[in-house]
DNA sequence: ACTAATAATAGTAATTATTATTGATTGTGA
DNA sequence: TCACAATCAATAATAATTACTATTATTAGT
């Protein structure tokens, strides 16, 4: 039985007030300001409970750090090579993408993630080759 | 300079020869059979130098563990939520999706994942409710 | 409202995956 | 062959996450 707290409350308040994909850290820091004294564990238990019961999405980006997401629905994301910034991507793909034809596996679902170098990367990479 | 070194082209002989996707623990015990005294660092870092240099792709799988693949062409992936097993999908997607129209992000590239239950696990669903 | 049952918590320890360090060894261009 | 940087094995260190335990808080039933 999943019960009321005020932590886990607090979590996707803020997961719900943001449009960025924070880490467990970001997280974590930031509900510390409401809640003082909450427990990092506190932190990835509630996450991981939020994320099993769809009321947020944990994000796999390949930065070795969860990221987690307060949008539920299905999108794309672009993570930056270079800073690992992630942002949301809107261009809808879903219909060139039938999922029943894929493969033998059921329940199937599917992620589009984007890679690339973001803009103010792309500019510091340039005025360093200027700079040279 | 990137010099030849046994270890090395052990690592990347074992990935060509499996269509698996192993994680480092597996290709560390393979390689061992070869070379016996093989340190779990040495795989790492030329696991890290081999995906740089594009011979073999670092699979991002979310089962907090990095799984690699000898195939280096663009291809999909799919993932079985209850036993995490990776499988190729020979479906070619990159006609739908244009890359450039996406994001303000340069060199852009994208992955494309499938999740589901495999056959296997759904088959142990399917016997565990019949049993209860 | 009171209480018993137990889910959730804070704090901390342990685990797991990965990277860094170090001093010895080895491959390669000169 | 020789000099030297790349690579190695072994091990220590770090980072991310999970597990443990005693305490606190929520909830269902009276």
């Amino acid at each position: 039985m999943i019960r009321y707290s005020k932590q886990r409350e607090c979590i996707l308040n803020y997961l719900n007030s943001v449009t960025c994909h924070p880490n467990v850290e970001k997280i974590y820091t930031e509900v510390k300001k409401e809640i003082p004294n909450i427990s990092l564990g506190t932190v990835y238990r509630n996450l991981n409970q939020l994320a099993e019961s769809g009321k947020i999405q944990k994000l796999i980006t390949g930065n070795n750090a969860e990221h987690y997401d307060g949008r539920t629905d299905l999108h794309s994301h672009v993570i930056c090579r270079k800073c690992g910034k992630i942002e949301d991507i809107c261009t809808d793909f879903s219909e060139h993408i039938e999922l029943e034809s894929i493969s033998d596996y059921s329940n199937l679902s599917y992620k589009l993630t984007f890679y690339g170098i973001c803009p103010e990367c792309s500019r510091e990479e340039n005025a360093k080759i200027n700079n040279s």
